[in-house]
RNA sequence: CGGGGAGUAGCGCAGAGGUAGCGCACCUGCUUUGGGUGCAGGCGGUCGGGGGUUCAAAUCCCCCCUCCCCGACCA
């Protein structure tokens, strides 16, 4: 038997029709099946129609198979982010998903991710976990390669899947367990450079989000997990998000809901420099308790939450007073007992209350420390209780004269507590997260609070890691310094899913031409007579142009009614649709649909490859 | 991890002691042909897994697995 050579299998594959490098594609031939029921465990948008048009089938909880089309759509995203990437100087590498925990045992990350991180053993019983990030292996790397100055900058990234075995994935894409991460890693020699490659990273980002259409913001963040100081989670704009995040309509101002602080309305005057009660507020201060009667107590059985006590008294929230229970830990107040006051409409930030207490911590009571102190009763703390080391208030505490709060006793709570009267505050602070309404911080216009999907996050991580792993370099002087790195994430599968949170109507998905998985889906209408054989025909003739001119087409081919054709070009979502029927065709026209509006025309039949291929992005 | 719900055909669901059904999808034929056509006939199931009770278990009991929802320190 002999073996084709080169060119015999070439004709070989020719004879087989096969098309190696076409992106066209007919849907008689895609794997696809679309589905008329929304999947009974999706709950999102995005979930229920990236199953229905056949871009993803879930495997396990959080888990998913990218089928033909939606694999399509993962690759135009991880292009955008690949070219503006190495637009920006920075260059791609491949890292291990399967890592040592040993590696992770230096920076005490293992323990921080802890259960979140999926671990296995070899046949040697070696520990080693799929990665969750990169830091590590990045930093360990470049600490072997790189070791004088003249070698930095530098700037890494990859495009990865990732493994969190999160508490809860949800929502299809957007919470997975396995997810396709950008994680981007900048080493420089000190902050200014560090600072230079983050500006370039926080301009590609902005790029790349623009490219993916989406309504997008970057908000200032705390740091979570990784560590470090300056950085911005880059929010796409959607009710479905699982953050809150804090922005002004008139200035630049965004933060994340933790993050984020507000100006002090008219009672700011009574706060000074450094969140004290200022002695010269005290005149509006005195009169807030006149003519208000003594506190008293009322019975309010089974009301130890703030909505029940409103309800039980007919009252609004507003008008009790929340006191939040904590435990010192570490400095002069180790072990004593701390109130933080907010208005029983508001929560309170727990980043703040740690921002105020600091270096010390505040410890929220948790059920074995209630149990243990039965003058806490859980629900009904009032701010007058006789052992508490420090109270500290929001300064919204100072906007009523007089308050309900807990009674310190169970099933008691009290009304007419009077500050300054009933109950002291030591120590002014904002520790009442933001809400709608509030001032911005910046320029006093009212603050927003919105939901968002995080789809990006930029670090400034500073010296941890580099530290940590021996990343130093030798300076000029020949002196050592470790590494001051930066460094970068884009959640590559959830922009998928962020896009289709914002691009989609009841028919279907709509994507941006960026990301569609085709340029345009060509619809052949079935027929019957010779009109239809033509029609049929003309389609043929129009998919072979446009493959022809270039353009990513779907074909549809199959033998099946308009409706079902139509009905599945809406719901696949690609970008211009352009319909072959005998009617049209016997003019001499086909006709063009345009997803995202609705928008028909019409274009000669003659001249509808170039057209189209004309207005290919 | 706590609470709730659910696993029956590829998908969506019904069946609650007597040997498994509906819609969609799929296959065959006819029909229809610009918005999920209509008719007829088919294929397809260890009823999540294991154990138990019973003459008989998808159904009752026990254990396990999986999936979904809510919560997981705001008093």
């Amino acid at each position: 038997m002999s073996c084709p050579g080169p060119a015999g299998l070439n004709s070989l594959l020719v004879g087989m029709q096969w098309r190696v490098t076409s992106p066209a594609m007919r849907m008689s031939r895609l794997f696809l099946r679309t589905l008329r029921d929304d999947p009974s465990d999706a709950e999102v948008e995005s979930h229920k129609l990236l199953v229905r048009a056949g871009y993803i089938r879930k495997v396990a909880a959080g888990i998913y198979s990218w089928l033909p089309l939606g694999y399509r759509v993962l690759r135009k995203v991880e292009q955008i982010v690949r070219e503006e990437m190495d637009a920006a100087g920075a260059q791609e590498v491949l890292l291990p998903q399967i890592q040592p925990l040993e590696l992770w045992a230096q920076t005490g990350r293992d323990q921080a991710y802890g259960p979140l991180m999926f671990k296995l053993q070899d046949r040697k019983e070696s520990e080693f976990c799929l990665a969750p990030t990169a830091e590590e292996v990045v930093t360990s790397l470049v600490a072997g390669e790189l070791s004088s100055y003249r070698d930095l900058p530098v700037n890494l990234y990859q495009i990865g899947w990732k493994y969190r075995d999160e508490l809860r994935p949800r929502f299809g894409l957007l919470r997975g367990r396995e997810f396709l991460m950008k994680d981007g890693y900048s080493f420089d020699v000190d902050v200014d450079g560090l600072r230079a490659n983050y500006q370039l990273m926080f301009d590609a980002y902005h790029r790349v989000f623009e490219r993916c259409g989406l309504t997008f913001r970057p908000v200032v963040a705390q740091s979570g997990e990784i560590g470090g100081d300056v950085n911005h989670e880059f929010m796409a704009v959607a009710a479905v998000g699982e953050d809150d995040f804090v922005w002004c309509q008139a200035c630049t101002y965004a933060a994340n809901v933790e993050a984020a602080t507000r100006a002090i309305r008219h009672t700011s005057s009574a706060v000074d420099a450094d969140g004290e009660l200022a002695p010269t507020a005290t005149p509006s201060l005195a009169p807030l308790g006149d003519g208000v009667p003594a506190m008293t107590p009322v019975h309010t059985p089974d009301a130890a939450t703030i909505a029940a006590v409103a309800e039980q008294l007919g009252i609004d929230a507003g008008v009790t007073l929340k006191c939040f229970a904590f435990s010192f830990a570490g400095g002069a107040l180790d072990g004593r007992l701390g109130l933080a006051l907010v208005p029983g409409d508001r929560t309170v930030n727990e980043y703040a209350l740690a921002g105020v207490v600091a270096p010390a911590k505040a410890v929220p009571l948790d059920d074995e420390a209630f149990a243990a102190r039965p003058d806490l009763p859980r629900g009904y703390i009032g701010p007058h209780h006789p052992d508490v080391a420090l109270i500290i208030a929001d300064p919204a505490v100072r906007d009523r004269a007089s308050w309900v709060t807990g009674a310190n006793r169970a099933e008691h709570h009290v009304r007419d507590a009077v500050l300054g009267r009933d109950f002291r505050v030591d120590t002014w602070a904002p520790v009442a997260a933001v809400v709608t309404g509030d001032s911005c911080p910046l320029c006093r216009s009212p603050l927003r609070v919105d939901r968002g999907i995080e789809v990006g996050h930029t670090f400034q991580l500073g010296t941890k890691y580099s530290t940590a792993l021996g990343a130093e370099y030798t300076d000029a002087d020949g002196a050592q310094h470790p590494m001051v790195m930066g460094c970068y994430g884009i959640g590559v599968s959830r922009v998928v899913a962020a896009v289709t949170e914002e691009h989609h109507d009841e028919q279907g998905l709509k994507w941006p031409a960026e990301l569609a998985p085709f340029d345009v889906h060509l619809l052949a209408l079935a027929g019957k007579g010779e009109a239809a054989v033509t029609a049929a025909a003309a389609a043929e003739q129009l998919y072979a142009d446009l493959v022809a001119a270039g353009v990513d087409v779907l074909f549809d081919d199959r033998e099946a009614s308009p409706g079902v054709k139509f009905a599945d070009a809406d719901l696949l979502g690609i970008p211009v649709q352009v319909i072959v029927g005998a009617k049209g065709v016997g003019r001499g026209v086909v006709e063009r649909k345009i997803r995202a509006t609705g928008t028909r025309d019409e274009l000669p039949l003659a001249d509808a490859a170039g057209v189209l291929g004309g207005v290919r992005p």
